[in-house]
DNA sequence: GAAATTTGACCGTC
DNA sequence: GACGGTCAAATTTC
């Protein structure tokens, strides 16, 4: 991913902002070049796609900035959390409370043989199944006050030797947002592949959307930079829009 | 037949 | 007792 030709603002956010603001303007373009493809299925399929892409952005801005609205509101440490509740329709301040119980409840709880579950990161995704590892499914429940079941999956290589404990719960929010949005969480590190994560250094260049916010270099929720143009492909198959560290 | 998914029951925590 | 997370048998898919 190339540089941004324009200095980013100090604020990591408004930088976000800024990424993903350029993006749409090269959507634009990108929508500008493809029209010029003189066979008529190729050059609809690729136009849906530009168009899809520049949805994705402009779906993206949008969220960061209600979530900015809510750490001006709230201060920033509640709009981390509050960034993940924002977009649930019962959402109320009882959704997010109850998110905040749960992620205080699974962060003490431990598991049947007695390990301890951490909670590595969450995101809201509109593609859940899109990073990288093998999931399992393993449960699904109704939650409370939720509108969709949220479904457990555990890292595929988990019943082999190495027995990798990363486990991801997925919960479809429940607005009306098209395309959907998915609250992932995130359960322990893969020890089995841990070199796929996406949040290592070694794949941040291939355009994952997903942050981590554990990172200290990152004080607030921000959006690590825009997909450029070369990354439609991928943009338009995982758009992970923003995270949240419990 | 193996692997994956579904789903009701069970368990731990609050 | 309510709730969320996990287990494991049953079922489905490949």
């Amino acid at each position: 991913m190339s540089p941004s030709p324009s200095r980013p603002p100090s604020n990591p956010r408004d930088a976000a902002i800024q990424e993903l603001r350029r993006g749409t303007e090269l959507a634009a373009r990108l929508r500008q070049q493809v029209e010029l493809i003189p066979e008529l299925d190729r050059r609809e399929g690729a136009v849906a796609n530009v168009n899809e892409i520049a949805e994705a952005m402009e779906s993206s801005l949008s969220i960061l900035k209600s979530q900015s609205e809510h750490s001006s509101e709230t201060g920033e440490s509640m709009a981390v959390l509050a960034g993940c509740g924002t977009y649930s329709s019962d959402g109320g301040s009882s959704a997010r409370n109850g998110a905040v119980a749960r992620a205080r409840k699974v962060r003490h709880r431990r598991g049947r043989l007695g390990e301890e579950a951490r909670i590595t990161k969450g995101i809201l995704t509109e593609a859940p199944e899109n990073d990288r590892f093998p999931w399992r499914k393993y449960g699904e429940k109704k939650i409370l006050n939720a509108e969709y079941t949220r479904l457990y999956y555990k890292c595929g290589s988990s019943d082999n030797h190495s027995k990798c404990p990363a486990k991801k719960y997925v919960q479809r929010q429940s607005n009306n947002s098209n395309p959907p949005l998915f609250n992932v969480t995130f359960i322990n590190e893969h020890t089995c592949c841990s070199t796929m994560f996406p949040d290592e250094s070694s794949s941040r260049s291939d355009s994952s959307q997903v942050i981590d916010f554990t990172n200290p270099l990152l004080p607030s929720p921000l959006m690590e930079g825009a997909p450029g143009l070369k990354q439609e492909e991928e943009a338009r198959t995982s758009v992970s829009m923003h995270s949240c560290v419990y």
